[in-house]
DNA sequence: ACCTGAACACCGTTCAAGT
DNA sequence: ACCTGAACACCGTTCAAGT
């Protein structure tokens, strides 16, 4: 946790790094939860000032940005992959269960990510995805803009409600009420809607 | 703003009341957002000290309880109109336009909202009707239910999503992107979606 | 270049003591 | 019954001053 062990009397101090920063962080984040993600916890266990933090890091802010990032990467992809199958919902579909399951690994990571996307949507690549792939399937410009913005909203949604309840059924708050199975369940079912309705009627009426 | 205005030199102290703690939250929700809603700063506005407050509320998650029930109630329907039409669907859109409008009125209100639904979700009837709606339109139980939440992810997703810009836009980080009508449009294409997906195959394969 | 010390302007909540 | 005063345990951020 710290940035030294106690156990030596004295000790070279090497100055710290970025990384050190960011990776302290995201141990926090993964581990505890956001709201044990302060400026001070952090600097706490790198054995520094808080005031240290601003000289890697702009504030804190830009620190939630990086994570963002880190935590989409399972679900970002790389240039290799560029269009990877035949089917372009069947790629919706993927996509979002890898947005999830990479959400899922950190605790609050749903929220974190969306608080950065609603601060700079196009900043996370993994994001930006579904928009290519709605186009892909045929649908023209603006809509598909909108049906990614439906589906990166679902998922955000879904996931964030669900990690809160895992926060508060661990806290002793609430009793579990859906297990694991069920939620992916329920997950799939909503993916299901969204595509289904993208799938038909490629201009729905305003009425 | 405060209690008692200072130009009186001498006034008789009014006991402070559990409504007048609760509309001056609301109006400082309603005009400033939920980051100037403090329990210090509601303190101030009504001419106490902070712990005053907590006797006649428990703590600040039951008073953004609270607000979220004001800020739904003109999305909630009342014990009159009980099934008002005859498409279920177009039950579902017209409810679904009433909830964002009503979160629309209030500055943060999908947040605030989401957050009380997410510690609590069943305390907010307004977000129970979706699901009653689905099961009207002839969705097994479970299937009525997914929908719901995929529903109401969707409205609060996109609400707190599009009131995020608009403080960031109107504080000067932003500049304004998309106007009203547009973001009124990608709603409904959005809701479209959904609809149209519940509507077409009521069992959709788990692949 | 990199960090400390100290400050600034805040939080939510509790609780003995007063009236 | 209702409120004050004061405390407790926190926040994010800045910045002169030190090394």
């Amino acid at each position: 946790m710290a940035r030294q062990h106690k156990s030596d009397e004295r000790w070279l101090p090497m100055p710290l790094t970025r990384d050190q920063v960011i990776e302290t962080a995201f141990g926090i984040l993964r581990d505890f939860g956001l709201a044990d993600l302060s400026m001070r916890r952090l600097a706490r266990d790198l054995d520094v000032q808080p005031g240290a933090l601003y000289w890697h890091v702009k504030n804190k802010q830009e620190l939630l940005g990086v994570l963002s990032v880190m935590i989409l990467a399972p679900a970002t992809p790389g240039p290799a992959d560029e269009v990877r199958a035949t089917d372009a919902f069947m790629n919706l579909r993927l996509q979002a269960r890898a947005i999830r399951q990479a959400l899922l690994k950190v605790r609050d990571g749903a929220e974190v990510v969306a608080l950065t996307h609603s601060l700079d949507p196009g900043s996370l690549s993994a994001l930006r995805q579904p928009a290519h792939e709605f186009a892909s399937a045929g649908l023209p410009e603006q809509q598909a803009d909108w049906a990614a913005r439906a589906l990166v909203h679902y998922i955000l949604g879904t996931v964030s409600d669900e990690q809160t309840r895992n926060g508060l059924t661990e806290a002793g708050v609430l009793e579990a009420s859906l297990d694991g199975a069920d939620e992916e369940a329920a997950f799939d079912f909503g993916l299901g809607l969204l595509l289904a309705g993208a799938a038909t009627s490629p201009t729905p009426g305003s009425q």
